[in-house]
DNA sequence: GAATTCAGTATACGACTGTATATCAAATCC
DNA sequence: GGATTTGATATACAGTCGTATACTGAATTC
């Protein structure tokens, strides 16, 4: 009955493997996208061989899918603006760009299924994932008409500037001010999540 | 010194093939990205063997590059929005929506680097190409402070919503009304492209 | 009409992919 | 302490990839 006996147990061994492979194809998925990233390269990085990902994860597949999905568990757009002050926008504009800002791995999992575009399997889990953010997102930050399509339109922005900023690295944007960024993204942010903002357009 | 004798010369043959591979390419491309077209699938749809690709384009990568030159030469969404018309915001929002309207191919060369972002050959092709459009659409759409940030702040907005409604086909944005897609795509566009409407903002 | 050019094919090579099978060895259990 | 579980490895397989080499046959040239 007893679940400890040496310093490392067998069962707290097996966890950290997995929770190795699972950083490391995090990292690997994000660099170069689903079928970009070998399974190898993958355990190797994690210190073990490319079978153990059969055993933890049943497939490729599978690993992709808990990877996006504990990527976005936590969406990291709605999780750095804090969503109780009272300047919303601005505060989205600042998480946006914060999280964009150059120099570190893009591990978020929108970056992933962006890079991973080119694989079907992974479009379908990102697809799903996605969904779900977009219901958390609609149903958190924004009232009034058409909200469902209007935070489908904020995403947009957001998937959009991640991609610029740090997949394709267009200039102006990956190296623009921070500030000025924010200033310029605040209103157009507005627009989007403030009810009544966008409806006299006619 | 001829260059003509039978109905179909030889010349003519090999423009006709080099056309039916670029497009076949191109449509492999921008329905399975870089890594997932492979050159026997592009070379099968075209009529002629996998070698002919590499005799017309050198390489796969001779071949991606000049799908995308060619799909970027005209960017569709200063092509499709007429640019004299007054109300500007309007005319692009119209745009933007007409060309990632469902039900077709998405084979703008926005869409066929978003797929294909996995392979680094194809993101270091497809940056100078949409580095490109971004000096066009700074250049012909958008006059004040800070042209450049928010021409790129207009391309990621038009990156995420071609991303959004073709490649993820998120759910609210892609079955939704053109029409109210135009109306909450107007001023969000406007912030943008409109010089002092963002200036007042702090 | 013979010689030559060249569009196009056939085949093969080496590398890499994801994963199934069989095996080893150390931690756990009784 | 012997039996058993199980984390991890080694090897192999069938497939696909991009592309280099050698070749065929029809259009072109002289």
């Amino acid at each position: 009955m007893k679940s400890e006996s040496s310093p490392t147990s067998r069962a707290a061994k097996a966890d950290a493997t997995r929770a190795a492979i699972l950083a490391s194809a995090r990292k690997a998925f994000a660099e170069h996208g689903y079928d970009g990233a070998g399974l190898r390269g993958i355990a190797e990085a994690a210190g073990v061989t490319a079978m153990m990902v059969g055993r933890y994860f049943g497939s490729k597949e599978g690993l992709f899918g808990e990877v996006v999905t504990d990527t976005m568990r936590d969406p990291i757009i709605l999780s750095q603006g804090n969503l109780d002050r009272a300047d919303l926008s601005r505060a989205f504009a600042e998480g946006l760009v914060k999280v964009t800002t150059q120099g570190q791995t893009p591990l978020d999992g929108f970056l992933i299924s962006f890079r991973s575009a080119g694989s079907e399997t992974a479009t379908r889990i990102a697809r799903e994932r996605i969904a779900q953010v977009h219901q958390a997102t609609a149903t958190a930050a924004i009232a009034g008409d058409h909200a469902s399509e209007r935070a489908a339109l904020f995403l947009a922005l957001v998937a959009g500037v991640q991609m610029m900023r740090q997949m394709l690295e267009l200039e102006p944007l990956a190296k623009a001010e921070p500030g000025v960024l924010v200033d310029l993204l605040t209103p157009v942010i507005a627009s989007l999540i403030e009810p009544g903002a966008a409806d006299r357009t006619q």
